[in-house]
DNA sequence: GCGGCCATGTACGGTGGCGTATACGAAAGT
DNA sequence: ACTTTCGTATACGCCACCGTACATGGCCGC
């Protein structure tokens, strides 16, 4: 019982490939942010792909570097993810912040996984490392906005941490705000972070 | 070899206990401190403690009991603190926030436990639903305190969210911040929250 | 100092996951 | 068509962990 068929190219060689890499890599990135690092496990990958594990340490020596693999996807996802966002979007710094979902942390599939990294990077430093790579550039998308509307550099900074703390840490709050809705909090919460009259 | 004895009592009977119960209870938290739920696993916290499991299903029905009554312990101890953290410093609410460790989470033993319920709470809806118990003690303290400089219920709730994030997602934060330390920036951030002037 | 109690040690079966070895089978090239 | 190639299925040994059954040996009250 074979399944269908996927592209592949390795040098000038063109070949078939039922699962390629990038599959088994997209189906941890999934069991990582649902479960986090221990529920990527090869045989449970295999299983959700509907293969065995057979064909997987064709591509990964083993399950180690199939975590490295998936943090190389995330990383550089994550990066460009930052780049598309300034480019996407207009150059209005406050609307930038807030409606280019960098209060809302764009894309529903980096989120969770992003999440799940940073638990993780507190157990692993070579994880926490990666991640450091991906803040800063995040920080200092948001120092360069913030800049734009407030001159004191260490108030830059503090905004900067605050509205990123914002973003995560919304994620890992459990409280309820009474009438309110978490986005009108948040929202609200934005306009303190960027000195900003509420609507 | 048969290690110390530590008293137990329950009912009107006084018995002898090596490896009390409360004992479990303690290395499965650090267990889940360092490692997250998957870590806490039976035959490791045993060998930790010195003994077999042999002695643990006596005082548990499975691993599941254990998990759970860690979770009570840690509810139990949460709130606990945040009520003990009240009354131990004086009545300022805004020195209450900073120096009381709002701004450094207190106790160094339930930091490390509270971000790893967070992430646990992601996946459990029975964690989440205690750690919104908890959460909802600390972000009642948080308005009542921030309630006494602010008039507007709604920028009161903003910035106790605010706040909460910052407390929380400092430690998920790997970004650097050049000259300044974490600290600093912390520190500024908790001016702009509390509508203080820089020091 | 004797007997019982009870936490612990020891041993066991079952499960699930990792990594390896080998056979199979569909394409692609010749 | 025959062969090569390469992903996959299958089977295996290994280990870690769960939960159970039973043996063991300190404390305790007597």
């Amino acid at each position: 019982m074979y399944g269908g068929v996927y592209e592949s190219v390795v040098g000038h060689i063109r070949f078939e490939t039922r699962t390629p890499r990038d599959r088994w890599i997209e189906a941890g990135l999934a069991a990582l942010a649902t479960g986090g690092p221990d529920a990527v496990r090869v045989e449970a990958l295999a299983k959700r792909l509907g293969v065995t594990k057979g064909g997987f340490y064709g591509f990964f020596a083993d399950r180690a570097a199939l975590l490295t693999a998936m943090l190389d996807t995330w990383e550089r996802e994550s990066t460009d993810d930052v780049w598309e966002r300034v480019n996407r979007e207009g150059h209005d710094p406050k609307s930038l912040i807030t409606r280019a979902g960098l209060l809302t942390f764009s894309t529903d599939r980096l989120l969770p996984i992003d999440l799940a990294v940073r638990d993780w990077a507190r157990r692993d430093p070579a994880v926490a490392e990666r991640l450091r790579r991906v803040d800063d550039r995040r920080m200092d998308l948001l120092r360069q906005m913030i800049g734009t509307f407030c001159d004191d550099p260490d108030e830059v900074e503090a905004r900067s941490v605050l509205a990123f703390c914002l973003l995560i840490g919304e994620h890992f709050l459990a409280a309820g705000h009474g009438d309110r809705t978490r986005d009108q909090v948040l929202r609200r919460a934005g306009d303190i972070i960027l000195d900003r009259e509420p609507r």
